[in-house]
DNA sequence: ACAGCCATGTAACTTGTTACATGATTTT
DNA sequence: AAAATCATGTAACAAGTTACATGGCTGT
């Protein structure tokens, strides 16, 4: 919901046009988040069928307005008030739990191929910003790569001290037979 | 793409019936990804469109079972060999970076709720599992939970020396006027 | 003339997700 | 008899994303 709740905060600030929208949205995400133009509309017609915004008239050069509604501040404000709690829905994290339950793949080398991705693209950010929302995301994704390394060590050493897994041993059926009803 | 992957993944193991693919998802993810039933056979049937699975029969219960194709096995293959680059689209740091953008939020305020939640989460992650997936992916929330505490100390350091932000000054239109076309 | 940006939009698609329907079998 | 679990599905939707269409304006 980030494009989403991105584009409403910045109505927040006062009206804009879809496009200036899209310019301020890259702008005070330090250009990290690049948002597709087809995307910003798409959104905005979303954001106007949830009566978060309206369209409001047009500027001096004939651009087409929208500006935030009660509702849509009610929205940024409980996104702005809302923790976000990362989950244990990690991407990188499931398919390495995965990988390793898997007979026959070499984790090790999967693991080793990670860390040198991560290492890579770690290498690869830019050193500082004078942006203060480029800092920001910048300085989130130093932590989160530094993070990453630490934790494939720590999967390493789980490795060694592992078991191979299998599919658990069949169960005795309980339910219906397999097929035995037909939607109308 | 998280669980057609790993669905996909499990079923490259050897032939399994939906429930039982649940399962295997469920256990081999530390119980951390709970994947709805409906979605399992939502999935499944995304995997039979694209050719990467087949049914495959009916085990000795009566349950319908599926297999992985050819292909199937080239995209798990793929799948586990590509790395993985966290971009730096994550959602906690745009939400920060846009609402540090604005104006009349106090930033410090979200900044200080948002240590607590993440606190609260990491001490709340249980000590230890001997399940392999299990561990992996606790100590990836362990590691995440970490560097997200260390990366909100940063922040609050950028706020203390930052400059307030606005809409960036009106340019001259160059673009067509709006509204002079309609589609057929 | 042509490339490139400004500006707005539509169509089509993906994955993830939930709510619901259906019914059998086992346990209490 | 009722509740829980096993088991399979359908319908509907959200959010993100891309490809494409359209056309004006500016600079070379």
């Amino acid at each position: 919901m980030s494009v989403r709740h991105g584009l409403l905060a910045v109505l927040a600030q006062g009206p804009c046009y879809g496009h200036q929208l899209r310019q301020e949205f890259d702008r005070r995400t330090g250009g990290t988040w690049q948002v597709n133009a087809g995307q910003v509309y798409q959104t905005l017609d979303r954001l106007e069928r949830d009566k978060l915004i309206v369209r409001d008239g047009e500027d001096s050069e004939g651009r087409e307005l929208f500006a935030i509604t009660a509702s849509g501040r009610t929205e940024v404000d409980a996104w702005l008030g809302a923790s976000i709690v990362r989950g244990t829905r990690d991407e990188l994290a499931v398919k390495v739990a995965i990988a390793v339950t898997l007979p026959g793949i070499d984790a090790a080398s999967i693991i080793a191929a990670q860390r040198r991705a991560t290492a890579e693209a770690l290498a690869a950010l830019v050193e500082d910003s004078d942006d203060l929302g480029e800092s920001i995301v910048l300085a989130a994704a130093r932590e989160t790569g530094e993070a990453d390394l630490r934790w494939l060590d720590t999967v390493e050493q789980l490795l060694a001290t592992a078991e191979p897994y299998g599919l658990s041993a069949e169960q005795p059926r309980r339910g219906r037979p397999a097929r035995s009803h037909t939607p109308s």
